[in-house]
DNA sequence: CAGCGCCCCTGCCCGC
DNA sequence: TGCGGGCAGGGGCGCT
């Protein structure tokens, strides 16, 4: 469900809810997600203070005095902010409990997402410490990804999702920065032009962007804390559209798998 | 080392 | 209506 966009909406909605919060308790339904939750976590953080609601590419991180939270909301998860009258439902794995009016609720059927505990700096965390720049920071830049491009023979399309190289671009928003630029999904990263550079790194930026503002992308299931989706996804212009007119163009657009994700171009417009 | 496929898991949609 | 197959917004890991 959830890119950079979708974890932004998500983080914004819950700050205001859980800042400067102390947790009364961590209940945890099913540990058993994309790695165990430790069994410890309520010994580690009941009664402690939420000092900070932040977030590295698609992972969010609640920062306490002894430590860190790393969580992550895999392909399905979705955080609701309720109180202790809303019935649990089905995938509902984890209870962040503040008080009978507030709990944090966090649902992911498919539970390719995770809860981890981080007691060291958390931007040594290996799963943190090799990410690439946030795409909406100035070390996101033109010169950066240029110099990054010279170096892979992978085609544009996985190498912008490769969180190595820029964090936060998942599959819809990677079809659309591409279809917008005008860039082939199957260009080798190595044969991007500067100028085939400068316009993906404003293009990503600039969707990104757009997309936090519509308050993400919902194409079933994605809602944020207050249970309301998000509206970017009428403005998509390739994802989605296999088959359908090139809105450009009008050339009938083009869907095939690049490195197992589905990924939809022009032919006439991308090269 | 880079790059590629596999796989974790449930739900839903489609075709037969 | 039931069932099998394929696909879904992610990404770490093991192999080549």
């Amino acid at each position: 469900m959830p890119e950079l966009p979708e974890v932004e909406t998500t983080r914004r909605g819950i700050e205001p809810h859980i800042q400067g919060k102390k947790i009364s308790s961590v209940i945890v339904r099913n540990p058993n997600l994309r790695w165990p939750v430790p069994h410890n976590l309520q010994q580690l953080i009941g009664g402690k203070k939420i000092l900070n609601v932040s977030r590295r590419g698609k992972y969010l991180l609640l920062t306490f005095s002894n430590g860190t939270v790393l969580w992550h909301l895999g392909m399905s998860g979705n955080l609701r902010i309720v109180n202790s009258k809303i019935a649990v439902e089905k995938h509902d794995h984890v209870d962040w409990v503040f008080s009978q009016k507030c709990i944090l609720r966090f649902n992911d059927p498919r539970r390719f997402g995770c809860v981890l505990w981080e007691e060291n700096d958390i931007s040594e965390n290996k799963l943190l410490v090799n990410l690439g720049p946030e795409p909406l920071s100035e070390d996101f830049s033109v010169a950066y990804l240029f110099q990054k491009s010279r170096k892979s023979t992978k085609s544009v399309k996985s190498w912008i999702m490769d969180g190595k190289i820029v964090v936060g671009v998942g599959n819809i928003y990677a079809n659309e920065a591409l279809f917008n630029t005008g860039i082939h999904p199957l260009r080798k990263a190595n044969k991007l032009s500067l100028h085939h550079c400068e316009i993906l790194v404003v293009e990503i930026k600039r969707i990104l962007q757009k997309a936090i503002e519509r308050g993400g992308t919902t194409l079933r299931d994605f809602v944020n804390s207050d249970g309301k989706p998000g509206y970017f996804a009428q403005e998509l212009l390739a994802y989605g559209r296999g088959g359908l007119e090139c809105t450009k163009c009008g050339k009938l657009l083009t869907e095939r798998m690049i490195g197992q994700r589905s990924s939809v171009y022009c032919t006439n417009c991308q090269k």
